[in-house]
RNA sequence: CGGGGAGUGGCGCAGUCCGGUAGCGCAUUCGCUUUGGGAGCGAAGGGUCGCAGGUUCAAAUCCUGUCUCCCCGACCA
């Protein structure tokens, strides 16, 4: 068999790549750091995007859509916000091109009076429109959200984990009370560990970003942190408590029950197509892509086997009821009979892109009544009836998704582990993996291990264990272990 | 943005040092034989060698610039 993608253990990035292609989900643009996102992985994300956007109506919010472009001044309302993106934004300064000899330039009397800044989030025009449709209490709270593009100027790019341009969701909510908008943002980073762990079958860990590493402009920054399986970790979502900052920055204010003028509490929230960078690193394996059930754009291939035309008429007469019986159990699936390859070549090609079973048919399952079934998940084959066959592949489905869960669950924590002394820390951080070890709470402290180690602190989990002791640098007190890791 | 590597039919590569008619494998099209793990034979089509300048009688090859990708660093979802 013509290997054409590389083993994970030779060299992961290499791997990652040919995941990528192979799966035709993605190729790169012609502009730097840009994707081309290709059906088979544009089709995964409308289904995370179709699951996501139920849970978010689930609790309560809407969709709605703001501006590509931002004023210049807008984002210099903030400032934390201003710091943190400055260095990375994409600056519209003109409106028009004119015709020269070789093509076309910049028509230099169109320079922009106020440059426009192509959003790097949204914050800025949402809060300078939040401020006109809140007056009272009774406006609040307002709970939207949008499903957009945003454009980061990064310097060093990967498909799906990290591009210049991605495709997120960012939910941005005003509350009255802080009590309100903190429990939003615990919500919403619920939502996402649900998510990540029911439909990604993805384990994350719950936590709070140190100060470092919280996002520009909020007062916490909570996040869902996952475990690639290189032993790296991945920042899979955040949720954002952002306090008043954008209130007063936008002179956002309402009258409350008691008549005061009071600023606005905000929160913010988001994930993006990273998530399939996740999915990809979480469960794939050296035959390519392999995906959970719920997020597979086709979960059931069928794959007829015939050496002649009657053969083939026999199969697919045979399929055809089979085929039927599991649409109707509303499971997505679809006959592969091109005649232009063969049965192993459309076995390769549809491991390598992930679908999660694949039924093969041949004139010997005909006559006994059964059918090949074979799962990506473990590569096992079974021949069995095709008496009930489409109960049984739901039932199966859903095996997989949990098996895919716990197989990850079971790996993360065999990458996980304790750490009491900072020289231990040093040898175990060169395996990779998550580390729970004391810290002294300070930025200096998280500095030097960062710049010792190349890891940094995930976050501080919002559960686990939470008992006392004595950073493993410094030996001041620590309330509680924090988790490490060196990340994407 | 710094250091290293790379860009040649759709994909993977050779050719570049030492300038002289652009090649190979896979894929594609047609025909026949095949079909239970990436089929075989025969024929055909497809590339101004990333792009732009320059040197030369002659450039994939030498020089300059530039764009994109990969790896390692600094920055970030």
């Amino acid at each position: 068999m013509a290997k054409r993608i590389t083993n994970r253990k030779d060299d992961y990035s290499q791997w990652y790549l040919d995941v990528v292609k192979e799966a035709k989900l993605a190729d790169h643009s012609p502009v730097r750091g840009c994707m081309v996102i290709r059906p088979n992985g544009f089709s995964i994300w409308e289904k995370m995007k179709a699951s996501l956007d139920q849970m978010f109506k689930d609790t309560g919010h809407e969709n709605a859509y703001f501006p590509l472009f931002i004023p210049k001044s807008f984002l210099s309302k903030e400032a934390q916000h201003v710091e943190g993106f400055a260095k990375e934004c994409a600056v519209i300064t003109h409106s028009r091109l004119q015709s020269v000899d070789n093509g076309v330039e910049v028509d230099p009397s169109s320079r922009l009076e106020e440059e426009l800044i192509v959003r790097p989030t949204s914050e800025t025009i949402i809060w300078d429109a939040y401020r006109n449709w809140i007056q009272s209490y009774r406006d609040l709270p307002i709970l939207i959200n949008q499903w957009a593009n945003v454009v980061r100027w990064e310097m060093r790019t990967r498909l799906f984990l990290r591009t210049m341009e991605f495709l997120w969701q960012e939910g941005h909510t005003a509350h009255a009370t802080e009590q309100e908008a903190v429990e939003e943002t615990l919500q919403m980073l619920e939502v996402y560990r649900v998510f990540a762990e029911e439909f990604m079958a993805m384990p994350v860990v719950t936590g709070v970003k140190t100060e470092s590493e919280r996002f520009a402009g909020a007062v916490d920054t909570y996040c869902i942190e996952s475990l690639m399986q290189d032993g790296k970790a991945l920042q899979a979502g955040t949720s954002h408590f952002l306090g008043q900052n954008f209130a007063k920055a936008f002179d956002v204010k309402f009258q409350d029950q008691d008549g005061q003028h009071k600023y606005v509490w905000a929160t913010s929230w988001g994930v993006s197509t990273r998530l399939i960078g996740g999915l990809i690193m979480t469960h794939s394996d050296d035959n390519g892509l392999v995906l959970p059930p719920k997020l597979a754009p086709v979960q059931v291939v069928v794959v007829p086997i015939f050496k002649n035309d009657e053969q083939k008429t026999l199969v697919l007469e045979y399929a055809a009821p089979v085929i039927e019986q599991i649409k109707e159990k509303g499971i997505t699936v679809k006959l592969d009979d091109r005649e232009n390859f063969k049965p192993g070549w459309k076995f390769a090609e549809h491991e390598a892109q992930g679908v999660p079973l694949r039924i093969a048919i041949g004139p010997r399952d005909v006559k006994n009544g059964n059918i090949e079934l074979a799962r990506r998940d473990t590569l096992e084959k079974n021949i069995i009836s095709a008496e009930g066959i489409a109960g049984h592949i739901s039932e199966l489905l859903e095996k997989i998704q949990s098996d895919m869960l716990e197989a990850a669950t079971e790996r993360i924590a065999s990458q996980t582990r304790h750490i009491e002394t900072y020289d231990e820390f040093k040898e175990s951080i060169e395996d990779g993996g998550f580390i729970y070890a004391h810290w002294d709470g300070t930025a200096e402290t998280e500095e030097k291990i960062k710049e010792e180690t190349k890891a940094t602190i995930r976050c501080i989990p919002t559960n686990g264990d939470d008992s006392p002791g004595k950073c493993m640098v410094t030996g001041k007190p620590s309330s509680r272990k924090v988790l490490f890791a060196r990340s994407y």
